[in-house]
DNA sequence: TGTCCTCCTGACAACGATGTCAAAGGTAGG
DNA sequence: CCTACCTTTGACATCGTTGTCAGGAGGACA
């Protein structure tokens, strides 16, 4: 180290070459920076920063003449090279981790979030998990690389204790749909046991008794949760559960399909389907098509379905409101960064029962 | 170390105070920068740089020093600070410009994207908006403010032309689903004209002569060509199309169904409706129903509907291709950032007539 | 006229990384 | 033993911006 007192040699101080010319600014194939802004406007870069910036003290004629160099170079400042420097380092931008942007429950929490972001100039990075583990870990290390201000999560992975470090750091993290595993931070879910069990109610009430479960993968948090809606409302209405059907493990439309069809097959196919989730709805309804006995089988699903009130019968489903999921999460999002600091809290967002028919079927033998 | 290139002041250069304290590497609270990193490894930060991206000529040991210290600061490089240095400048980060991220088609071209994104480790940010000119705009400079390394955008303002500076400085920049104005630049777009001019001549071959047109603002580009598709269709049928029903303006289910139901009240109702979009569509299916008259009046949609085919009747369409246009726009970003020098390139995804019942059904009279 | 204050302005360091370059150490060949 | 060369390493400048600070201009006041 050499730390040197100079109080005489004022001579060779400021020996920085600096680039000789003037930035060109006629240059129209590369990107302008402050530099060139200032020397087109014949002032300082700090003050085409101020006048960028909208600070105070800066007279309205240098105001002017920067802007119009500003616009005559097309100059956009480089939000990211302002960061590095920036007091809060906040890079105004978000990482958003859902099942997929292919999917209407993904698109309407999406589509919340961003309009809650574009209030307050905040970008959105959207990324797609597809029930991967090991997506979700690259596609946040991903996010964090790029120094997102927050993070809104649907997470698939065992355990989210990775996410630590990153949150004691103070980034917000909250957690959609699922809830998180080996960590605590906010959350925003829907009430999936008890809207699985209006549900299940519903379909007791309009006298089944014969009840099947037609469910996603036992790993997924909210599809468990479901499931326990369904078995514990039977268990309170006295409704032996040993023997009903409970199917687990489907995923997409096929998959459900043949599960329904499989069921039907048997010697004591049920009356009433309570279908845990989106895809699989589809596949039983395409199902109870095929036998015809979709007039004669009581169907509620869990999740909304396009159109599935000009269906025949239109379809019963206990609907979530991703909307307003994604609203709520990021508004947690920015209470955070506003400096909430109160401990991590768990939103829960009602589900709604919508009757449209196909959940009101009678059981059949007493027709 | 002190090393000067003046031989005679040693005295007063290099004054920096540089941060006496080597910087605590047991902070959990603030980010780790590589500084921290190099300090725990004992090395410099430039072998810390190299190890990180993985450059030649590092030791096994000093590897193995540096990847510990990271692992245990659960350390993060900055992508942005490092694309300020580096040579190719590339932030690994597109912008996507959509109406809408939660509507099927955005969905689709954005998941598309997004998969051809992650393949070489490229983020993307998704914005929507809401046929708004001013949104188009506005997230474009967001997004160009974040030195995107390219734009693929669905557009709807009058001209483009503001895109002009951008496209100079080499940013590729593909359009999809609506063409550009005032500007020259790759495109990826369904054949509107094409598919609208299927779905008319698949109602004339079913007999129909008294179709209607029902569409978007016609300030839409896409909804303009669907209509020409369609009257020119009719022109070359022989078709007078003088006093045929073509509304316009129609831009969600409610708009749609009040004209389908005014149309119905006329004195001379269609046996057949062309609807021009999504939306339309449903409300056209709505006021049929309404009407009663959903099995005596044909119907073909331009763009898929969902569950179209659990419907009764199934619903006939010209279905776009979102996912194929979404793949084959992000391969042209890519293709450009990869050198691509060629002319501008307008790809057209062909349109697809699935059949589903609404569009074969006969007209009224002479059934 | 001198002092103080406010307004405006620009030089400079710093943010966290990478490109350049030179130095240190080792090995091989003469 | 010297030279040439390669490998490994770190000091330093730099990327585009903002925070800090100091200096100059101008007005108000004594």
């Amino acid at each position: 180290m050499c730390i040197v007192k100079s109080n005489e040699h004022i001579g060779d101080r400021n020996v920085t070459p600096l680039s000789e010319s003037e930035p060109a600014a006629g240059d129209t194939r590369s990107r302008p920076t402050m530099r060139h802004v200032a020397a087109l406007a014949g002032v300082g870069v700090k003050t085409v920063s101020r006048v960028i910036n909208g600070e105070p003290n800066v007279s309205a004629a240098t105001i002017e003449k920067v802007n119009a160099a500003a616009r005559k170079l097309d100059y956009q400042p480089d939000l990211h090279a302002g960061n590095l420097r920036r007091a809060d380092g906040r890079t105004r931008t978000l990482g958003l981790l859902v099942g997929s942007v292919d999917n209407p429950f993904a698109g309407a929490v999406h589509r919340a979030v961003e309009d809650a972001a574009a209030d307050r100039g905040v970008a959105v990075f959207a990324s797609s998990l597809d029930d991967d583990p090991a997506r979700e870990q690259e596609a946040v290390a991903a996010f964090l690389r790029r120094r997102v201000d927050g993070l809104i999560l649907t997470t698939v992975s065992e355990s989210q204790a990775y996410l630590a470090p990153e949150l004691r750091r103070g980034t917000p993290v909250v957690f959609v749909d699922r809830e998180p595993a080996g960590l605590t931070s906010d959350s925003v879910v829907s009430d999936n046991a008890d809207g699985a069990a209006l549900a299940t109610r519903h379909l007791l009430e309009h006298g089944h008794r014969r009840l099947a479960y037609l469910g996603d993968r036992a790993g997924i948090q909210t599809a468990r949760e479901r499931r326990r809606g369904f078995l514990e409302e039977l268990g309170r209405a006295g409704v032996a559960t040993r023997d009903l059907p409970v199917v687990e493990g489907l995923h997409d439309e096929a998959t459900a399909r043949e599960a329904t069809l499989a069921l039907f097959a048997g010697d004591q196919p049920p009356t009433a389907i309570f279908s845990s989730q989106n895809l699989v709805t589809i596949g039983v309804i395409r199902a109870l098509r095929e036998l015809g006995r979709h007039h004669d089988t009581a169907l509620v699903g869990f999740d909304d379905v396009p159109l599935g009130d000009l269906l025949d019968p239109g379809i019963t489903v206990v609907a979530q409101h991703p909307q307003e999921i994604g609203r709520l999460a990021a508004e947690r999002v920015f209470a955070r960064l506003d400096g909430d600091e109160a401990p991590a809290l768990r939103t829960v967002v009602p589900t709604t029962l919508i009757v449209r028919g196909s959940g009101e079927l009678p059981p059949k033998a007493e027709r």
